[in-house]
Formats: C-alpha cells, sequence, structure tokens
DNA sequence: CTATATTTTCAATAATTATTGAAAATATAG
DNA sequence: CTATATTTTCAATAATTATTGAAAATATAG
C-alpha cells in the first residue's frame, strides 16, 4: 500500500482530513463525522465500516452513529455492491450539490425554527422606550431572516454552478 | 418595574433570548454569550455587568467573558457613559452591519484556514485512482472555497440594504 | 430455519466546553 | 497616594458532548 511516490497522497489525505474536521467542529457536527465525511469524498471507491474504522482509528460504535449524522444532513449514501453482505458507503461528489444540500439541513434546523420565535414575539403592547425598542428590533430581524430564508431557498433552487457563477460575474 | 402590560414585554423578551442562545450554540458562540447579546440588542438602554448578571442570572466571571467573546466578534461595545465608573455595553443595532459583522469574522476563522489547507494538499503526484479523485476533489473544493469567499467578501463591502435588495429582486 | 456476519443501540466513560466564585488586577474618586 | 469600586482572570467544578465496546438487533447465506 506505501509506494514511495504515495506518502504525499497519504499526507495530504491526513491534513485534509484534520482540516475538515475543524471545520466541522465550527458547524455544529462532530469532529469525526466530519472526519468520515472527507475521508469518502477523496476515496475513488465507496468504504465499508471497517475501512473507516482502521482509516481514522475510531470504534465500531462511532463509525456508525457518524455515518447515521451524516446520513442525515444527506450528504453520505449507502451504496449497494452485489454479492457483498458489508454496507458500502459514498459521499456526494459534486461540491455544488454537497453545499446545497448543507444549506438546505442548515434552513431546516435553524433559520425556520428562528423566523418562527421572531414572529411569535413581534408587536408587543405598550409604550416604553424599552418595548418600543424591542419592537423595533424583532421586526428587523425578522425581516431579515425572511431575506435570508428567500436567498437560501433559490440558492437550494437553482441548479449548481450555472447559477453562482453568473452571479459573481455580475456583482465583480 | 412589572407594569400589567409589561408582562407580555416580558415573555416576549425571555422567549427571544432563549431562541437566539439556542440559534448561538449551533454558531459555535456559547449559549450566555448570545443571550446576553439578545439582550443587548432589545434593550434601549446601555446595560452595565449587573444588569445583565441580574437579568440572565449567570456570575460576572461569566458575563465578564461573554461580553469579551462578543466585542471580539465586533458586535458589542463599550459604551462611556459620563459621570459613571461601571461600564456600559451595547449592541449593534442595525441588523445589515450585524450580519456583515459576523459574516467577516466567520470568513477569518474558517474560510480562510480551510482555503490555505486546501491550497496545501493541491495536485498530488500519481497515478492511482484513488490519487486522482483526491486532486478532483480537492481541487473543486478550493475552487468553491474561494468563490464563497468572494461573494462574502463583497457582502462585507457592500454597504447593508441596498445591496441584498437588489440582488432579492433581480433573482426573484 | 440455523448459523454467522454485520450493524445498531446504549450504558459507561472520557473528553471537551461552560460556568462559578473568589482572588488578583485595574481603574477611579477624593 | 489611599480607599474603594469595578473588572478580569483562572482554578475548581458542573454540564454537555463525544466515544467506546459489548450486548442486542438485524440481515444474509446456505
Amino acid at each position: 500500500m506505501a509506494y514511495l511516490y504515495d506518502m504525499t497522497h497519504q499526507e495530504a489525505k491526513a491534513k485534509l482530513i484534520e482540516a475538515w474536521g475543524n471545520l466541522g467542529s465550527n458547524w455544529g457536527i462532530s469532529r469525526t463525522a466530519a472526519q468520515i465525511h472527507a475521508l469518502l469524498m477523496v476515496s475513488a471507491k465507496a468504504l465499508t465500516t471497517d475501512d473507516i474504522m482502521e482509516e481514522l482509528l475510531i470504534s465500531r460504535g462511532n463509525a456508525s452513529m457518524s455515518l447515521k449524522t451524516l446520513m442525515e444532513w444527506g450528504v453520505v449514501k449507502k451504496q449497494f455492491v452485489p454479492g457483498q453482505r458489508k454496507e458500502y458507503y459514498t459521499s456526494e461528489k459534486d461540491v455544488w450539490s454537497l453545499a446545497t444540500q448543507i444549506a438546505k439541513e442548515r434552513q431546516r434546523r435553524e433559520l425556520t425554527p428562528t423566523i418562527e420565535a421572531l414572529k411569535a414575539v413581534q408587536e408587543v403592547e405598550g409604550e416604553s422606550s424599552d418595548i418600543k425598542e424591542f419592537n423595533k428590533m424583532t421586526k428587523n430581524l425578522l425581516k431579515f431572516a425572511k431575506q435570508s430564508d428567500t436567498v437560501l431557498s433559490l440558492f437550494v433552487k437553482a441548479e449548481s454552478n450555472k447559477f453562482l457563477n453568473r452571479l459573481i460575474k455580475l456583482l465583480k
């Protein structure tokens, strides 16, 4: 497995996995789950739970739970391999649908509940300066949250590449 | 302090603080810090550490540390009040500069290091299918990260309201 | 259906992160 | 400068989250 020129590949892979793990832990996904995601992204073939355990030195339970989370996020899928008893896992490889999928999940998990909460606290009765400030602020926050929601929806619906590319050119 | 009609205000405030705390804990900011931020956002006047401790029932140390974090994020500022020994704190009230500020911080903390890591692992030597897949994937990830970076920069530079409003109209 | 491989669940534990509260540091009044 | 108010730091502790590993559940071969 360890060719001479392969060392660089192994090192680069380790670095990527580390970086992705760090990013993930800033995003509410566990470090291990993010690392599994990175590993699957850069693997040409689908991997089994055992492959993952071996490469990342994690327990079976951890691998199982993390894969479950990643599948809930919609970024990892089981792949059917004929004649094989074990399950094989792969990641979405198209970076744009990956981003779309993540945006969709965040919208569902964060934006939607926040919008609901903001709606619930709109327009409190009263004349004190604190109440006026409260109403002004929650109104603006709701407006902003709704706009973000619209933008995200557009992003999720627009199919991939072309959309943001055009957008970037438009604004440069 | 507790007028009859004020109950609704207190309840609404509590709800907002709770919702913001939840949101914050999905964003790598501590629950308490996010709650302090919410409290300051909807207060007409600047508050002291003691006001905050009393309202949120937290310790002095916690209040001090959380305010420090919020100031690092650039969303809370000290306000000078003449003739007062205590420090007064306020939050940025303009929702758009708030969003801009947060975008800027996330760019600095997450996007920039990720881009650096991706650059470091580009173009590994070798012919195996795994190496080819690795190179393809990291290339696409870097491209995507750079594009995101550009978009965020534009967002941060463009001054508030007008920018996104026009954008939304443009894409609807 | 039985034997075996494989995956999932979950209580126990480890690791990490948040919080307290008091001591130390700093700032201000006089 | 001294006395006092105020803020910050930080070790100890609490709370939360991640991880393990083995038992239970499920799936497949034959």
